[in-house]
DNA sequence: AATCATCTTGACATATATGTCAAGTTTTCT
DNA sequence: AGAAAACTTGACATATATGTCAAGATGATT
């Protein structure tokens, strides 16, 4: 039989996308040439047209992600703000903000450098530039440079921490909580106009 | 060739050790009866007269995690504490011992419930009995039911964020910051025999 | 010393994956 | 319209995995 005319044609995009979703639900085991080629409804052979090998999938992979995922953390922790509680509001917003923060492609590509030390080099860089920008944040806001240090800590491993345990929250409750993080992360209660100020831009 | 006669021979123990130590350092996608047989210098064959098959492994690995690897935590959070700040630190024994907290193998786990729904259940159910042990714990010491919450998810997810991020850090440098993370978690500095009581008991 | 339950082994059947290649089809450019 | 570039395909060779089975080897009990 010849080719149907309207048949979608493959192309590097194609398939990466695809590798992409892959790794977000299953993880990188699953991410193979014949599933995918299963799953775009094409001969897993076309893949080899646009990459050499798995490998070479792998790392378009990872460069990928580099290039996206590193810059609104950093850029948020460095927002003017009044006081430490806006600050960490602003920052708060890549809990909430899909757009800001893509909490599911982390926490795969995290698993996946377990397994990958090349990748692990990489993940340690981006999560020390993350760390070292909420530190910074601290210490402007009058912390000392210990106190920083363990608050920004705190921030990041409660962020990878909620990520990493898939928590289930109604948006609500979680929105409501967040008052209460800032104030754990702050030391006192956060301004009650932040806090109002905070709520109402994640209206949905 | 016959068998040699001093030859270790094969136990439903020694398949689920090494099983554990795969999972532990490769991830479940690297728990194979054949490369498990290559590890232990066995035919993969014998694995069968153990286990029907691979999932009943797995639902042996799983029962084990399950009678081990959830008393700890909960037990630190109850025991007695004069101030908030030094029951604080008592469960922080958790992050430094790891005769109480295994936390390659929770690592481990949490990964695996990724890709299986039905691990994901028994994991979630542990980590609201943890969850609810530490903010009773706040409870006790004066915080109110949101700080208490909001508190207690801090202390899980930061624990969890860093077991996940696998960390690197000079032990002596961890040891040194823990009081800055009770400072955060309590919202005061803890007391000064606190501090020194805790870094006795870890001195190596 | 015989026997029987416990364990090991090699051979077989099958599934899923990787990667190569020659021959073809389609699209685009000239 | 013709040629060249961009892709697709099926067949082949190979590796790694799962699970079954009949035939044996080993060790503890009688």
């Amino acid at each position: 039989m010849k080719n149907t005319p309207s048949r979608q044609r493959g192309s590097k995009e194609l398939w990466l996308n695809a590798a992409y979703e892959m790794l977000v639900s299953d993880g990188i085991d699953a991410v193979k040439v014949m599933p995918l080629a299963k799953k775009l409804n094409m001969t897993r052979t076309g893949f080899y047209w646009f990459f050499a090998d798995l490998d070479e999938l792998h790392t378009a992979m990872i460069e990928r992600w580099q290039s996206k995922n590193t810059g609104n953390l950093v850029e948020r922790c460095n927002m003017a703000a009044a006081s430490i509680g806006e600050a960490l509001f602003n920052l708060m917003d890549c809990w909430l903000d899909t757009t800001l923060f893509d909490s599911r492609l982390d926490l795969a590509i995290r698993n996946w450098a377990r397994v990958a030390p090349d990748l692990q080099n990489h993940l340690s860089d981006a999560d020390n530039r993350r760390i070292e920008a909420v530190a910074a944040m601290f210490r402007r806001y009058g912390f000392s440079e210990k106190q920083a240090e363990a608050r920004s800590l705190t921030v990041i491993y409660t962020q990878i921490g909620y990520i990493s345990m898939q928590v289930e929250e109604d948006r609500q409750e979680r929105l409501e909580r967040v008052q209460y993080y800032v104030e754990a992360f702050a030391g006192t209660p956060p301004e009650e106009q932040d806090v109002e100020r905070f709520l109402a831009r994640h209206k949905e």
